[in-house]
DNA sequence: GTTGCTGGTTGCACCATATGCAACGCTGAT
DNA sequence: ATCAGCGTTGCATATGGTGCAACCAGCAAC
């Protein structure tokens, strides 16, 4: 709708991948390098990229102020912080914090595990929701209209030879994930690792996000992490709690 | 320079304070709302704002994940992660790691204390130059020509009873901190605060960050503080090793 | 039911503003 | 000395961003 902001952001994130020169920029966005010149020296009076030296374009710091300050804004983030780094802490496995955000799970938190085998990821990234734990968590909590209609409109990319590959199994699994309060990602997304997450709820019951374990195969089978499922849900619960939910008024909301 | 852009980027900016409606931005920056509205639409395209329902625009999840990716490339980071966890464990304090950036020092990394009396601060906050630790240990690195230039040019606000008030002190100030090769900032930032910060080195003995111990009066007096001083530098030597330098090499580069 | 309010949305006409071009300057390599 | 790569500047053009005014939708008050 905005040209030149939509070109300018378009550059940012082009940045993001790694440090470029101007004319490589002007030539990925396909325009002028003069044009290029003057976004860049908008974003960098705002800090949004810093430039050192030539051939030195990089994001800048405003980046990271924005967004600490945005995930400051997130309560639910730091509702569940303490829980979370305490089964971080306990299990000594990755533990990740998502939330739903246009028809994609977004992680918003993250506590590093403390083995060498590790899961990549990035608070900011954008995760799959057909084969996440997380994923199916936050969908299962969707109305059943909108749950539906997402679950047809969303591709299903076969990712490991277990990923779910189309609505009907997906919708029946999501029925599972509602049932039984947390949800499974046995290797759907990658070979190496499988999950397990339950839901983070608010004061209304609704779910605000989803917390989730991910371990390497080679560390524990299923069935070991499928022990940690309790601990998972106490944790869960522990960081519900703390944003607002009360154990009563269970049941009335998700489905 | 854009006049659009630089809009757009007021709008964010903004927005990162609280979330806010449409006429209110549009009044803020002093444009009409439909042109808010077309900018904030393409931000969204860009996932940089989010919008939850009417009267609700908030920052989006591109900043997080530029951020996070932004902080990944900053390799001194990555190096002096361990060094500076290890220190933050060891004593307890809140570490912080910051870079010069555009004549000022902002904060790239933090590891939170485990005191209940905590200083606050962000990832991607900027401090003044002239009265904290880091600060001081980033400008006394610079070549000489710069520093004076740049001690000349800062203003130098009050902040409490102890901070440094013009530009001969400030670089007495950083001759005895090249000396002894760590820089204090005795409560002249804030009143109940003291640090202490030294260098991080790269392949080249240039200065690439400061890493610095903050702790509060109410904990340990500055001689407390000082004593803290030998594992500081300990830390930061390790974590420029871990950052390519090597310890022979000393000495030349800095003054 | 009607009115008024607030917040968001659309289409249009105008001209400010972003754009591309071509030429220049700088730096470092051959 | 020459060249190549990169950044920078001034200028003319028309594209694209802007403000306006009218409209729609939800909501509260009366």
């Amino acid at each position: 709708m905005s040209q030149s902001l939509d070109r300018a952001l378009t550059l940012v994130t082009s940045l993001a991948r790694e440090p470029k020169t101007l004319d490589q920029l002007a030539q990925e966005v396909g325009v002028h390098k003069s044009t290029v010149l003057r976004l860049l020296r908008t974003l960098e009076s705002h800090h949004f990229v810093h430039r050192e030296g030539p051939r030195h374009y990089r994001l800048g710091s405003a980046l990271f102020d924005l967004a600490n300050k945005a995930l400051e804004q997130r309560d639910v983030r730091r509702g569940a912080e303490p829980a979370l780094a305490a089964l971080n802490e306990r299990t000594g496995h990755t533990v990740h914090l998502a939330s739903f955000e246009d028809g994609e799970a977004v992680y918003i938190d993250k506590f590093e595990g403390r083995h060498p085998v590790r899961m990549y990821s990035r608070v900011g990234k954008r995760a799959p929701l057909h084969c996440t734990a997380v994923g199916k968590v936050l969908v299962s909590a969707l109305p059943t209209a909108r749950r539906e209609e997402l679950a047809r409109s969303i591709a299903y990319p076969r990712l490991t030879a277990n990923t779910i590959g189309d609505a009907e199994s997906y919708l029946g699994e999501l029925g599972r994930v509602a049932d039984r309060g947390y949800a499974v990602d046995d290797a759907e997304h990658e070979d190496f690792i499988h999950c397990i997450a339950a839901p983070v709820r608010g004061a209304g019951g609704e779910v605000l996000a989803a917390a989730s374990l991910s371990v390497p195969r080679v560390l524990l089978d299923i069935d070991g992490l499928l022990a940690l499922v309790p601990d998972l849900l106490a944790a869960a619960e522990e960081a519900s709690i703390q944003c607002g939910w009360s154990k009563k008024e269970q049941g009335g909301i998700s489905r």
